[in-house]
Order: C-alpha cells, then sequence, then structure tokens
RNA sequence: GCCGCAGUAGCUCAGGGGUAGAGCAGCGCAUUCGUAAUGCGCGGGUCGGGGGUUCAAUUCCCUCCUGCGGCACCA
C-alpha cells in the first residue's frame, strides 16, 4: 500500500475499471482478515476506501451487506424455525451467517433460502432498532431458545465485548474494559436479533445478493466448540455490480496455480502422495533458476551454504523441543525387516534449525567467527492436516530457503538489518513491490524463561528499528522458540502473501548447547537468527504463478524462445537458430537461453497459438524471408510484432532482460487475447 | 482433523439399474502453409478403491481414499 498513490489503489481495487478521474478518498483502520492462506489472522491494516464523486447515493454498502445478513437470518429462521444463530456479520464481498439446525443445511437448501430472502427484500420491512437492558435481553434469547446468542450477552454484560481472541471480529469488537448494562436489538418483521447496527431502513434497500458457499465454522473460531453451518452470500449494490464481481472471481480462478500449473507442464500431484509435488521438466527449471538466483544473492551477503540430514533419531527431537510440540506433525520412520525394525524411531526433519546447530557445535567457536550464517535449502517434510492442503502452496514436503545466522546479542540489530535489505532487494527482483510486516510476540505454549522472552523481543524490536521498518504487532503468533518478524508482500491483484520471516532465538542455542568463545577467554551462548525470504519453493512458485497468471517475465520463463518455422524446409535453420540462442551465456545463469522448436506437422498458425498458450515470451518465426536473410520475425507473447530482427540481437534483447529480471515492455503490447 | 460438495478417456465435461459418449489432446495419412485452431482416419475407459442391495451396479446404499470450498491448524 505504501507507495501507491490513492489514485493507483482505486484503479487496482475499481474491479477492472477505468479509475474514475475524481474521486474521494477515506482513509479507515480496521481489521480485515488477510487472504493470505498462511491464515484467515486478523491483520489489522490501514484499508483505503475509494468512492467515486459521481457514485450513486445509496446505502453504504458494508451496512447493506451486514442488514442482507440479517435478511438471511429471517429466511433461514422462517425454513427452519428451530434454527440457532451464531453471528452474522459483513464480509470484504458480502456476508455469512453462522447458523445451527437440526439437519444440516445442504447446497440444495440455498435456492430456497435465496428465495425466501427475495420476498424479505420485496416487502421492503423497516429494520428497527430499540435498545434493551441485558439482563431483558437474556431473557428474550432464552425465550426464544438462542443460547449461542445468551452466550454473547453474557460476554458483553462482564467483558463488554464478544471477541474471542484479539482482533478476530470486526463487526462485533467494542472492546472496552467492564461490561454493558443495555444492548442493541434489531427487529425485522418478526424476526429480533442482538446487533449493534448499523443496518439499512428497510430490506428494500438491500442490493443484488446471491448465496454462494456452505461450510462449517467453529462456533467462536475454537475447535473445541460445536461445528455451526456457516452460509455465505455476496451482496453489491445493484445487479451489474453483482455480476461484475462474478466475473472477477471467475477471472481469478484463472489464475489459479494449480490450473496453470498443469496446464503449463510445470508439475503434478496425484493420490498416493498426497500434499507433495511430483517437478516436471519444465517446473524443474523454474525452481533451479528460483534456487541459483537465491544461492547468489545469498552468497554475496556473506552466507555459507550446507545441508543436514533428512531422518534423525527422536531423541534429538526430544532435545530440540519439537517432539514435545509437534509430535503429531512429524512423520517417522521405523527401519528394519518386518517385525524386525530397529529400536530407534526416526523422525523426519519437519524444521532445518536443530541441523544448523549441530554445525555451529562442531569443533570449538570463537566470537571471530560471528556471525556464521548458515544457509541450507532445506527439504521438510510436515503432517499438515488434511485440509490443509491446497495445491502446491500447502504441501507436506516443501524447500525452505532458510538460514540461521549465529551471533553475538550486540550484532542481532545490524544483522536484522542486513536481512531486510536483501529481503527487499529479492521482492523486488520477483517484482514484488508492495510490503507488510508483522510483529509477532510470544504464544501461549512457548519455550524459554520470560526473561528471555523480554530480552528475545526486545532485540528483534531493536532489530526492525535498526531496519527502518513500520511493523503491526500481532499479539501471541510468535513461534515457540521465539518472536518473530513476518513478511508480507502483495500481488497483482490485491492478495496479501505471508512469505519471508525473521526470528530471534535464545531458547534453542541453549538447549542444544551452543556456545562459543569470547573476546574475555569465556564461554557465551549466541543468539540464533532463524530466517526465510521466499518462506517455500513451492509455495512461493505457485505465488508466481498467481501473481502473473502464467505469464512468468523472461528470467523466470522456463522456456523463454521457441523457433517456429513455417514450412519443413525451414526446420534446419529453425534448429540452427535454437543452437546459436542456446550457446549464448546468460548473465547469473549456467547455460545458455532456454529455447525450443516447433518442428511439428502444424501450420504456422496453430504453432503460434500453443506458443501463446504456453505463454513463451519470444516466438521466432522462420519463414523463406528469414531462412535466406539469416534473421528471425520476432513476436511477443503480448501479440507485438517485432519484426524481421538480426539473431544477435534476438540473444541481446533477451540477455537484457534476464540480466535486469524485468521485461523490456513494449508500449503497443496489448493487442493479444487474454486466454 | 471438522462441515458441505465432488471423483466418468491425458484434459474439459455429458449421460444414467441392462457393463458408456462429445470436444480438445494423442497416434496415422494427406497438406508445406506468413503471426491464436488444415483436412480425413484411428486408438483410447476394471465410470476413484473396497463392501452391500439386486437376476443385473458406472448408476442405489455403506465405507475408505483423494480433491474442491470454508473452519480449525500452519514450528
Amino acid at each position: 500500500m505504501r507507495g501507491r498513490t490513492a489514485h493507483a489503489i482505486a484503479r487496482l481495487t475499481a474491479n477492472a475499471r477505468p479509475a474514475p478521474s475524481a474521486f474521494i478518498c477515506v482513509v479507515r483502520a480496521f481489521a480485515v482478515f488477510s487472504a493470505s492462506p498462511r491464515g484467515r489472522k486478523a491483520c489489522p491494516r490501514i484499508r483505503l476506501e475509494t468512492t467515486t464523486m459521481d457514485a450513486k447515493p445509496g446505502p453504504d454498502l458494508e451496512r447493506m451487506r451486514h442488514s442482507c445478513s440479517h435478511v438471511l437470518a429471517a429466511a433461514v429462521l422462517k425454513l427452519f424455525p428451530d434454527a440457532k444463530l451464531g453471528v452474522g456479520p459483513a464480509t470484504d464481498t458480502g456476508f455469512y451467517y453462522d447458523i445451527q439446525t437440526t439437519v444440516p443445511l445442504t447446497t440444495e437448501d440455498l435456492p430456497k433460502i435465496e428465495a425466501e430472502m427475495r420476498k424479505i427484500r420485496e416487502r421492503k420491512l423497516p429494520l428497527v432498532r430499540s435498545e434493551v437492558p441485558v439482563k431483558d435481553a437474556v431473557a428474550f434469547m432464552e425465550k426464544t431458545g438462542q443460547s449461542f446468542k445468551v452466550e454473547l450477552l453474557e460476554l458483553l454484560a462482564t467483558r463488554g465485548s464478544t471477541a474471542a481472541k484479539g482482533l478476530d471480529d470486526p463487526n462485533l469488537v467494542d472492546a472496552g474494559a467492564g461490561g454493558v448494562s443495555s444492548v442493541s436489538f434489531y427487529t425485522l418483521g418478526d424476526f429480533t436479533d442482538l446487533c449493534r447496527g448499523p443496518h439499512v431502513e428497510h430490506t428494500g434497500q438491500v442490493g443484488a445478493f446471491k448465496l454462494t458457499k456452505l461450510a462449517g465454522a467453529y462456533w467462536r473460531g475454537d475447535s473445541r466448540n460445536p461445528q455451526l453451518t456457516r452460509v455465505y452470500g455476496t451482496c453489491w449494490a445493484n445487479e451489474q455490480d453483482l455480476k461484475a464481481y462474478l466475473h472477477r472471481v471467475e477471472e481469478a480462478e484463472k489464475r489459479d496455480h494449480r490450473k496453470l500449473g498443469a496446464a503449463m507442464g510445470l508439475f503434478h500431484l496425484q493420490e498416493e502422495a498426497p500434499g507433495t509435488v511430483f517437478w516436471h521438466p519444465k517446473g524443474w527449471t523454474l525452481f533451479r533458476t528460483i534456487e541459483r538466483y537465491m544461492r547468489t544473492r545469498l552468497e554475496a551477503d556473506g552466507y555459507v551454504e550446507v545441508k543436514t540430514p533428512q531422518l534423525v533419531d527422536r531423541v534429538f527431537w526430544e532435545k530440540s523441543g519439537h517432539w514435545a510440540n509437534y509430535r503429531d506433525a512429524m512423520f517417522v520412520a521405523k527401519p528394519g525387516k518386518e517385525g524386525e525394525e530397529e529400536d530407534r524411531l526416526y523422525a523426519i526433519k519437519p524444521m532445518n534449525c536443530p541441523g544448523a546447530v549441530q554445525i555451529f557445535r562442531q569443533g570449538q567457536r570463537s566470537y571471530r567467527e560471528l556471525p556464521l550464517r548458515l544457509a541450507e535449502f532445506g527439504a521438510c517434510h510436515r503432517y499438515e492436516p488434511s485440509g490443509a492442503l491446497h495445491g502446491i502452496m500447502r504441501v507436506r514436503a516443501f524447500t525452505q530457503d532458510d538460514a540461521h545466522i549465529f551471533c553475538t546479542e550486540d550484532q542481532v540489530p545490524a544483522e536484522s538489518r542486513k536481512f531486510c535489505d536483501l529481503l527487499r532487494v529479492i521482492y523486488k527482483d520477483f517484482g514484488f513491490a508492495d510490503l507488510l510486516v508483522k510483529f509477532s510476540d510470544r504464544p501461549e505454549l512457548r519455550a524459554g524463561s520470560d526473561e528471555t522472552w523480554d530480552k528475545a523481543e526486545a532485540a528483534l524490536e531493536a532489530g526492525s528499528k535498526a531496519a527502518g521498518l513500520e511493523t503491526i504487532r500481532n499479539p501471541g503468533e510468535g513461534a515457540f522458540y521465539g518472536p518473530k518478524l513476518e513478511f508480507v508482500l502483495r500481488d497483482a491483484i490485491g492478495r496479501d502473501w505471508q512469505c519471508g520471516t525473521l526470528q530471534v532465538d535464545f531458547v534453542l542455542p541453549e538447549r542444544l548447547d551452543a556456545s562459543f568463545i569470547g573476546e574475555d577467554g569465556a564461554k557465551h551462548r549466541p543468539v540464533m537468527l532463524h530466517r526465510a525470504i521466499l518462506g517455500s519453493f513451492e509455495r512461493f512458485i505457485g505465488i508466481l504463478i498467481e501473481n502473473y497468471a502464467g505469464r512468468l517475465p523472461t528470467w523466470l520463463a522456463p522456456i523463454q524462445a521457441r523457433t517456429v518455422p513455417i514450412a519443413d524446409r525451414h526446420a534446419e535453420f529453425a534448429r540452427e537458430v535454437a543452437r546459436r540462442l542456446m550457446a549464448s551465456e546468460l548473465p547469473q545463469t549456467d547455460g545458455g537461453i532456454r529455447v525450443d522448436v516447433d518442428d511439428s506437422t502444424e501450420r504456422m498458425q496453430k504453432k503460434i497459438r500453443n506458443a501463446q498458450l504456453e505463454q513463451i515470451p519470444y516466438m521466432l518465426v522462420i519463414g523463406d524471408k528469414e531462412q535466406a536473410e539469416g534473421r528471425v520475425a520476432v513476436r511477443l507473447r503480448s501479440g507485438k510484432d517485432l519484426g524481421s530482427m538480426a539473431i544477435e540481437d534476438v540473444i541481446a534483447r533477451i540477455k537484457a532482460e534476464v540480466g535486469t529480471r524485468t521485461d523490456i515492455v513494449e508500449p503497443a503490447a496489448e493487442t493479444a487475447k487474454t486466454t
């Protein structure tokens, strides 16, 4: 968000419509749910809302959506009179209501509920607010059997807030010390709900809506509580906006890395290996390109690379604390003949840090070696809950761009700063400019004393200050061994992805007894910084695919150019051109330009179509003319025709794009169909 | 893990108590073509696995697996 003008944001968020020339920009701070699959944790952020000056006057969207959730609840109660209601707030695109019914709701009920909702809208029922003493409110909800509402009322009476923890419900948070003595009710026909409001005046003002999905949701977000059925809907000012939204959802689906990744031939997943990726040649080329790039950056920044074992005795994990905290999520192995397995139980590493400590512990370390930056492209396995798996974004086997920096407490600020600088350069190279940083402090379940945590949090605070970061507090979300900074980047369609992390750890060096000899000749404990920039390669590649909608910049594209001979007699020259491109040495890579030849018997038009669909940056067409002149006709995937070019000029251009990691933008390059 | 939904050819999808069909892709032949689909032909499926009901199951029921959308989780 930073560094963007309000106008740019308006354009980003204006549903692909041109940005209005005049608009009002309202800045509001409130809790929004992050779209990051890292979790839909509440992530407070400044949000810009834009409204056009010439926008039609009408009820505020959020208010309308909130009212729409009441309409939903009223409709459900009409159809299922014994339904118990949970909470029903507005969301970024609509609303939901959590409902418990004796017979579970199914998707077949949705059209019926929708029809009932329309009836309510047509009747233009007023939404009437009333102030009610808590005692009376409880009596009313008890009488109507709304036990969840009674629970909410009790929370309001004692705490003045219904928030489960922290900032988790933007619509119900009204945090204030102490309880309240009265609450507000809203009545809509014969349906009365506990609600803070505000609402539209009557149900006729509820715009175009559609119920979109059903899902289970734990009461008050706690898996120990009963699960209610959450009915999701979307709601817009008018039919046109609703249609535009549904269209946008469809467009976003086309970016889905699972679909694109398969279509681009990058990888596949299959039943027998849930949550693990089969990388195909093109996908692995992309993976290695990123790995090579990271290695170059890390080496330049004073890291040394290591590799630690996959399988380590459980005793080791007990020592590190992982066994106690994460045993359920670890894969274990007992080798040996069936019935005669070895006594020792091994676990596949879920993290790289204990391994890194072992390397640090070998021999006697001196303060002169610090800071020691041990990088590892470590492959970790975690038995993630089945419901969490998602394409290659959330998997059970993944490769981290991990590193552990062993240093003194005094070195933490400088190392933090150095890390943040590196992180920013790398994100920029991948095309991400927007960055948000969260500061996660001590969780409830943790290792180490409070004094240690005080020290660690203070050190990280100093580090983030040294790096010049503005951070957002994320209470209780630190790792069990230390507090962390979390780096969130924003993609081309405004979604947030948490990727990087920097964690200060005083605990593991202690537990695993790491030490160095200081200037004073005495033994000291090092501080350990855990850090990652991409997070996991698998997830980051998924993010890249979605961010670029498959159209990876030339430096990352698995195939950068394809020669397209028009007829068989041009094939030999096409192969010759490809050989020349392959022989050209690209900057910062091991090889030449990644090029192939389409010498199939298809017509040229079909070959171009195929290259387009594969999002290949350069199509080098070769016919009689080109062959005679020793040149190629260059077409970009944007549809732009660069005309006839000398082969060395094509090579120079691709080299330039790879060298700067930025594609050359052609001004008139927008003729291509979007597919 | 929990709630809801889904699984039919490599892909997208149709069908339905009497053992399956389209388009694309693939293969073969013809075509040798100037910037997003040349024509003709051919092959391809234990209808996710297991169990049950039935004269008969891909279709109905149960169960398991996997995936999808959420919830919870995410060192």
